[in-house]
DNA sequence: CGGACGTTTCGGCGCACGCCGAAGTGTCGC
DNA sequence: GCGACACTTCGGCGTGCGCCGAAACGTCCG
């Protein structure tokens, strides 16, 4: 009982530093995976700078967010990936309503955000959807039992000079399915999400697209999931299958 | 940005309904997987029933639980695994600070709690730790690459009696980790996780101690768990491996 | 039918918190 | 050094919300 009570206010804390709705956009906008300043999250979320501060003060007070201070800067990020599925999750339940994106423009092509982006450090979007069902289809990730990469999956990482073993730090699972709000299937997150994240930006599969996380497939990106994934070229641009 | 700021204030809503002590009090209790009178939640959150009925009206109202109106009296229970499941991340999330429990009369033999308890329906404590280690190391469930159930885990649960295939409904996994803050490893949950504690119960395997989520494993339950997965009859006593 | 009981509704109280603008601190660049 | 700039600290204001007790509502049981 004394117990439960410890653990009921430590969870009612928790929760508060996402209660409000500016922590909660700050947070949101963070889950692009990098270091925003105090200043641009302030704009971002449409209050005052002060205000903005007292909020970063609670959210890194509270572990939620990792702060860097540079200069007359003060960057912060989301603490850890623990952390950034956390709000994932949380967004995700929180998400659903919109159920019915209907608008023809938006339908149509679909947004930059929608083709492909990042989901704090990993692919999501209709590229991460694509990845994932690539791998699947290939027998290198196995979704019928739970969700694990297999070991021709873990071989397909080091043909593309990706050592997992070594990326694998800490308690963080290889493999995880992370479900994000536009698409309604999981992707691949975790360890082997984050490494082909990076590979894929280090290698110019894809670029940023300006200063969110957006992101642009290049044509070199195309015939690289051609040839490692047998995804066909034109299939990010094709409509939702 | 309006479509974040709108995901903003739906993650800011869901959050604002677990920042309350109260209320985060009676949702920690819920996570038995068992329906509470109004009453009852009252009194264990230790607030005046008028207080708590309100309460309840916020979290049914936000999707958090769901009711069963009987006579005079209002049960309620966790939505649905889901949301059971994002309750359990928090609170781990929320949970690590207290990193020592080094009280010689809790570390001795641990309490009944901490020994078996169910975590919403599939076992936890070190009851579930043991379990899931004895799947492992049987090469029934794969933590490896990832976190899900072999070939030979799906036969074994045939072997048992038990369905999976059939048990499977809708999107939730057949295997996930759950990480309780009590042991901090994970252990089984997901469709698998809830088909093994069911059965568990069912086969008088362990019966409630009580009216908590607190188990007691029988002496039927020793011996099928030494016959079904080696485990030792006196595992359970034995300090924390 | 009437009393016991579980639950709900309604005021009313008080605190906690989010907001801002103004003023202060520290860093950068000329 | 001296402005420009990013950020922080400090009052002060308003609101939202959690709490309770009193009273109303429904159900159950004798």
């Amino acid at each position: 009982m004394v117990r439960d009570d410890h653990a009921g206010s430590a969870l009612a804390a928790l929760a508060a530093l996402l209660a409000d709705e500016t922590r909660a956009a700050m947070c949101l906008a963070l889950l692009d995976g990098r270091a925003w300043t105090a200043g641009e999250l302030a704009r971002h979320a449409g209050v005052a700078p002060s205000t903005a501060s007292e909020h970063l003060g609670r959210l890194v007070a509270g572990g939620l967010l990792a702060e860097e201070r540079q200069g007359r800067h003060r960057y912060v990020r989301l603490a850890d990936a623990r952390t950034a599925q956390l709000v994932e999750d949380l967004a995700a339940h929180a998400g659903p309503p919109p159920a019915a994106p209907r608008t023809l423009a938006q339908a149509g092509a679909g947004s930059a955000m929608a083709r492909a982006r990042t989901c704090y450090d990993h692919l999501a979007g209709r590229l991460g959807i694509l990845v994932t069902d690539a791998l699947t289809r290939r027998g290198l990730l196995d979704q019928s039992n739970g969700f694990a990469l297999t070991d021709e999956g873990v071989e397909w990482f080091t043909g593309l000079g990706v050592d997992l073993a070594a990326a694998r730090t800490g308690r963080r699972p290889l493999a995880r399915p992370c479900l994000d709000w536009t698409e309604r299937r999981p992707h691949l997150a975790g360890v082997a999400g984050a490494a082909l994240c990076g590979h894929a930006l280090a290698s110019g599969w894809c670029v940023r697209i300006g200063s969110g996380r957006a992101l642009k497939l290049t044509a070199r990106g195309r015939t690289a999931l051609h040839t490692h994934l047998g995804i066909a070229p034109d299939a990010l641009e094709a409509p939702t299958a």
